[in-house]
Parts: C-alpha cells; sequence; structure tokens
DNA sequence: ATATTAAACGATAATTATTCTCATTTGTCA
DNA sequence: TGACAAATGAGAATAATTATCGTTTAATAT
C-alpha cells in the first residue's frame, strides 16, 4: 500500500530537498498560507501565526514568503512589479512580462484568441474585462544567457 | 472637412468633460506618458517630466496619475494590490478580481479556454506560462448596489 | 482686462510596505 | 552531545505612496 503523507510530511520532505532548515516558524508560516482559502497579505499571515507564535517578527514572515516564492511553494496574485506600472495606451490590449528584465511589452488584443469561460461564472460576478499576462523570458535576455 | 484634432485639443476636451483644469503640469505628464512607449512608474514619469518643469512635484504626479487612471486616461499594468498577494494553491488556475471590494477567486483551469497566441511571439520571447485575471464586480458587491 | 474663487500645486511630513543588519537562538549532521 | 551554518527577532533603514497646508493658478463672471 502507499504510504499517505501528511500536508507536513509532504512540507518537511520538500524542505529538505530544497536545503531549507524545517523550523517552527517555517511550518506554521506555511501551514496558515495552505489553511486559509483566500489570497493573503504578508500582514495578513504575520497575524494569524502570531496567534500561534506570539513572539513571531513581521521580517521572518517575509523572509519566509520570499523563500517559498523563490522555492514555488506559493505564487503570488498579479505581478508584483514592487510599484506601480502605467499604460498610456488605453485600446485594449495584453502584456508579456520578462520575469527576468521585467520588461513589459505590449500584445495586440487582435494576437490573441478571445478568452472563453466554460462556465457562468459562479456567484453572479459581472465580468468587465479579461487582463492576459504572457510570462516568460524576452528574446534579449534569452540570448544573453548564450 | 473633419478637424483633425492634435493630442493636446483631445487631452483639453476630456479634462473639460471631466471638469478638471488643464494645468501646465497635468499637460506635461500626460504628453510623456504618451510619448514614452513604455510601461513607466510613477517615478519614472516624474524624472520626464522634471526636464521640462523643474519644479514639479512628486506628489503633483501622483496625484494626476490618480487623477488620469479614475479617469480612464491611463490603465496600470497588471492589477496593483498595493501589496502581495499570495497564493498557496500552486495548482494552475486563474482569478476573478473585484475591483469594488478588491476579493480575488480563484477560477480552476479547466473553466477557461486555452489561451492561444495566432502567431508566434515577435522577438524571440519564451513564453513560461499565462496569467489571466478577470476583472469585474463580485455577486456580494453588485447585490450591495442595489 | 480684472476680480473672484475653487482647484491644483509645491514642500514636506506622515504612513505603509518591504528590506536590511546584527546579535542571539535553533536545527542539522557528524 | 557539540560544532556550525542557517534562521530568527528586534529594530533601523529604505522605498513607495498618501496627506497636510499655505501659496499659486486656471476658469469664469464681471
Ligand atoms: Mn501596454
Ligand atoms: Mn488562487
Ligand atoms: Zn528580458
Ligand atoms: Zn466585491
Amino acid at each position: 500500500m502507499q504510504p499517505i503523507e501528511s500536508l507536513q510530511q509532504q512540507f518537511e520532505a520538500r524542505c529538505r530537498k530544497l536545503g531549507l532548515a524545517v523550523t517552527h516558524q517555517r511550518t506554521v508560516i506555511y501551514r496558515e498560507l495552505v489553511a486559509t482559502g483566500e489570497h493573503p497579505t504578508p500582514e495578513a499571515v504575520y497575524e494569524r501565526v502570531k496567534a500561534q507564535i506570539p513572539a513571531i517578527s513581521l521580517g521572518t514572515v517575509y523572509k519566509n514568503v520570499k523563500t517559498f516564492l523563490d522555492a514555488g511553494l506559493l505564487k503570488e496574485v498579479s505581478l508584483h512589479h514592487g510599484t506601480l506600472r502605467l499604460d498610456a495606451n488605453t485600446d485594449p490590449h495584453h502584456h508579456m512580462v520578462c520575469r527576468q528584465c521585467r520588461r513589459i511589452f505590449d500584445i495586440p488584443e487582435s494576437e490573441i484568441e478571445p478568452v472563453r469561460l466554460k462556465n457562468l461564472p459562479e456567484s453572479g460576478f459581472q465580468i468587465d474585462r479579461f487582463s492576459i499576462e504572457v510570462l516568460g523570458v524576452c528574446g534579449a535576455c534569452a540570448a544573453a544567457r548564450e
């Protein structure tokens, strides 16, 4: 029979594979992140974790969030460019974002087949528009890697 | 014959329609935003404008950027949630974002037809993945508006 | 053209988000 | 168990953004 791994065991295994120490803080941060079905801010994670580890520091939450993002244990919702990025082109269009140099390129709307939802959005969500981002590496950065 | 409106004239007309004064600062900020084909930060806009209006304040740039965003003269690239939003769900999936309450809802990947580019991306961009965001108003917020 | 006035501006303080530094503690591995 | 690198906590530092307030300016009605 297959061994059934608990979330905790899976987490520990992934940490080992990544060479990360399995600390109490790390464990609780990850557990709380999974527990909320939401898309919390680092601050919100801190609040949840602090209920269990009152002495934890917000810096520790930030550090581990970053570690988890790098490791692929977490994703960020919407690209976090650190600061607002503006676009005076108000024609509907989409974007390619290079994860190396962070540059942003336009894609004309006509280049992409229209997005289609297979079902009506649950819970009466009223759709305004779709925003598509193509994530990857731009030609220049790909070339620079040899 | 049709009158051909310069960008400047179009800008002034839109300001009047919105009840916004046509100030020198506003005019130059908008002109520079359009001039750069890029997706600049407010700071970068400030630098460009300062070359023409040395006494301008960064606060003025921020205020007008916000005004322009509200008015629809500008768009933001990627949704700017103000702070990082995390997702422990690493299965490929997409999101609906309510522009009223800013809540974020999951959409399973299976609910959306795969994105198709009609042509190969120019300039050798290597695609990693697509991120789709459905922008609109959630059921709760729509109901609350009567 | 000039006066009136609300809106916009500039300077700068305040706030919020995030990162950094460094002394201390803790997990890992021999 | 002991050694040591990694991780943590406290708090300072930085970066991004917003707020305050006295002065200037654009709009508009004389
Ligand atoms: Mn664009
Ligand atoms: Mn999600
Ligand atoms: Zn690049
Ligand atoms: Zn809502």
